[in-house]
DNA sequence: CGAACAATTGATCCTCATCAAACCTTGTGG
DNA sequence: CCACAAGGTTTGATGAGGATCAATTGTTCG
């Protein structure tokens, strides 16, 4: 049980939105999370659902997308431990999800109601700062991508989702190249293609060398190439 | 001059980001702001800037785009008064602006340097509550508007944002209809279109009795119908 | 009236979605 | 350990939706 409430921690401070709080803050937030862990495929919540909780991942991942009314999935973000997610729960209660926030591996998240959060934010303004901030830099990246879907060709818009993976969730291998794990479908959903389109580009790509593919699978070869496809240098 | 502090004081009190403040923070607000005016095609500041302001729009129209690095433009959001814009500026100084704020019509606005704006939130709490608000709210808008541009049509998206602007910035006309002022190159640009397209488009929905057009003006003569197209309830 | 700018319209072409079918990979149970 | 099922992936053929370009027409304002 101790060891438990440790590794909680771990994540608690590892976490952008419970940097720079105080103590107390830290304290309360350790002592109080639930913990939910969902299989792969299954759900945190679905969209529409209240919003009550706000959770943060602390082993796995998630993708938030959410549903067309013709049944369509678009991906809005993908989330990785130590990230934030159900923000929402944090503003006033009453709210919906705006997104459903699926595992694609066995997961795990700490999670905590929104009126307690809104009380602690009271208390220690830093949270809601944070919070701020993170809400900000997400207007910044689903504008940045507004932009590219209107204004770009699909092979840049995946190149640029590629690289936005990389970043975020990407494996150094020791034999060179950068790993993600994703699905052609995942990766379609996530730029605004279809998997068709999106397994034609990959298997151009590994013709020219820039990257090595597999099931579910992807490694990067060539970075500097990959760049410059999202830059437009080409062509 | 008396009575140009009661004019920003009204101005205040109709923006969403300044409700449920404290008498106080008020004060403040109505003793320090700047004005600024511009005139139509002018910038209140450009995309790259310094954001050292935050700008309530008291009069006028003003567009938030962003340019692509061939010069694209591409529209994030239409301004009307009593609404904010340059929001970054209250997150920690040293950010840039993410969007050029351009007017459409001879406009004014208040502005408050984002250090104060900080002290004042330290203060009074609901202002952060508010900010925080107005950027989930925005969250969802370009969410939604993602969502749009990968999934619907062209004709789907145009209808979307007509049916947009008109909540935001349409005029009921004794004559009956709302009227929008927008020309087809900037209606366009919000829908993730080209001005060719946007022409043909309203030219069939004029045939067709939805709309009246006119240069740089719209006017929904059956918004019924318009809906319908939105929610893609046709062919 | 003429200049500047907005809008329309036609012709053409290109990107990418769609559909169908086959193929490959992984995990499971006999 | 093999065979099979399930689900991910590839590939080809086809066509639709819009972008692009060029030329013309319409509107506003000094």
């Amino acid at each position: 049980m101790y060891n438990m409430r440790v590794s909680y921690l771990a994540t608690i401070q590892q976490t952008n939105l419970f940097q720079n709080l105080q103590p107390a803050t830290l304290e309360q937030l350790a002592r109080n999370p639930l913990v939910r862990s969902v299989e792969e495929g299954g759900f945190f919540f679905m969209q529409d659902d209240p919003a009550r909780f706000l959770y943060v991942l602390s082993a796995g991942r998630v993708k938030m997308s959410q549903l067309t009314p013709d049944g369509q999935q678009v991906i809005m973000r993908m989330i990785v431990p130590g990230q934030m997610f159900g923000g929402v729960a944090i503003l006033a209660a009453g709210q919906a999800y705006p997104a459903a926030a699926q595992t694609l591996e066995d997961s795990q998240a700490l999670a905590w109601d929104g009126d307690f959060l809104r009380q602690l934010a009271a208390h220690d303004p830093a949270l809601s700062v944070n919070m701020l901030q993170l809400m900000h830099a997400y207007v910044e990246e689903m504008q940045a991508r507004f932009r590219e879907v209107v204004t770009e060709r699909v092979e840049q818009r995946i190149a640029n989702a590629v690289l936005r993976l990389a970043q975020q969730t990407g494996l150094r291998l020791q034999e060179g190249g950068i790993q993600l794990l994703i699905s052609r479908q995942d990766l379609a959903e996530t730029s605004g293609t279809t998997m068709y389109t999106a397994s034609r580009i990959l298997t151009e790509w590994e013709r020219r060398g820039i990257v090595k593919t597999g099931r579910e699978r992807l490694v990067i070869t060539n970075p500097h190439e990959l760049v410059s496809i999202a830059e437009n240098l080409e062509r």
